[in-house]
DNA sequence: TACTGTTTTTGAACACGTTCAAAGATGTGT
DNA sequence: ACACATCTTTGAACGTGTTCAAAAACAGTA
């Protein structure tokens, strides 16, 4: 029975989330997501490789209704800050009642090797996908990109994006106040690059930033 | 008598530090540190607060011991450029053998509320040590620094310094290859950007940027 | 229904970092 | 020398994430 199965691996989702959201990923123990989900103690590592692997289901969870909700704006936009910003705003939305366990997520984001990081292997597919939808902001907003910079373009805005969201995770203001103003400044000073970067005058110092970013990439 | 037990702490930090090499940070347990160090199981937490606090210790250690090199290295180098690769040269050498655990303490970089982190509260010590490093390699150069930008200096020139470490760390090339050519192109974008920075046509976006910074920074 | 193979569930057991009460060693004042 | 206090050491025990062999439930076939 397919069905009961699947009925199982949500409800079990759904205790840990339920449980990460109260109180937090490292305070809440796979015996009280167990006990939340009328299950057996070692019952969620049948659904689930490790307590991480349930973060990372919410996570691909997430990656998938807010890339709906972003193509579903997307197209209401027309400049390039107004279709960042609205795919900012769907991310924070989204991630809002979560924050308190995100840092699970993005509190190993520097280590390549660690599962959860943004940068891993395991979390290639929803990278990919979250390019895709920064390439689309770029294209359809009609601005004027270098032909060397413009492949890296994405990956460059796909990390200020991350940026943001890490510093949201870790903003003790009120209401994260402080990310409300970064961002806004950050969007700017973002578009204002863009367009200089383009200058003619500029054309050997973005050469240069081309080969830096390449060298970062990778061969 | 104080020399025996500063004697028994320094055999089990040697100890942890020399599992830690060898082994790397996971892969090392408590109890294998405390036979190895020939105390019992629990006796290293009558010294160390955690598994992590050593090599919180080894960090402090090191920041001790490459503060003196650093503090000999600057005055032979004249120019920007060669002070801050005479820094980077010193941290470089330091942790190179260390190169397979420090994943420990900057795996965690991204999470201030982690005390391993460069960024939390029980690192800041350090790195304001740290700090001063990089406003005596700026002070010593010569090189003309706009006033708003220059207090925010140290601190960029720091972040950059981390990033590359940290790209260091995961870098998998062969003796880390793609490092060394990161670090001197993007050395050579730094002076650059330095001298650009100030020139009075940018003034206006250097005002928004420095804005952005104090925003990061916090109130 | 009875048999067989597969999927699901269970809870004891493991290794780990860590805590702690108790014992032992050392130092100090009389 | 003795008593007392402080510093050091010990190893059992705890809570955690995780593993695993065994049991149970289920599905398909006869």
């Amino acid at each position: 029975m397919a069905a009961k199965s699947a009925e199982t691996r949500k409800r079990i989702l759904e205790a840990a989330l339920e449980l990460f959201r109260r109180q937090g990923f490292d305070r809440t123990t796979m015996r009280e997501i167990a006990q939340e989900a009328d299950v057996a103690q070692g019952a969620a590592y049948y659904y689930f490789e490790s307590k991480e692997a349930l973060v990372m289901a919410f996570y691909e969870l997430a990656a998938e209704e807010m890339s709906e909700r972003i193509a579903a704006a997307l197209p209401k936009a027309k400049g390039i800050d107004k279709r960042l910003r609205s795919i900012l705003d769907v991310k924070f939305e989204y991630f809002a009642p979560n924050r308190r366990f995100l840092g699970a997520l993005f509190g190993h984001a520097a280590d390549p090797q660690n599962p959860l990081s943004p940068f891993s292997r395991e979390t290639s597919a929803i990278r990919e996908r979250d390019l895709a939808h920064f390439a689309s902001a770029l294209e359809g907003s009609g601005t004027a990109v270098p032909k060397d910079l413009a492949p890296h373009l994405p990956k460059l805005l796909w990390l200020y994006q991350m940026g943001l969201i890490l510093f949201w995770i870790y903003d003790r203001s009120d209401e994260q106040k402080r990310t409300a103003q970064l961002r806004e400044k950050s969007l700017g000073l973002v578009v204002t690059g863009l367009k200089m970067i383009s200058f003619p005058l500029l054309r050997p110092l973005r050469k240069r930033i081309v080969d830096l970013i390449a060298t970062v990439e990778g061969a």
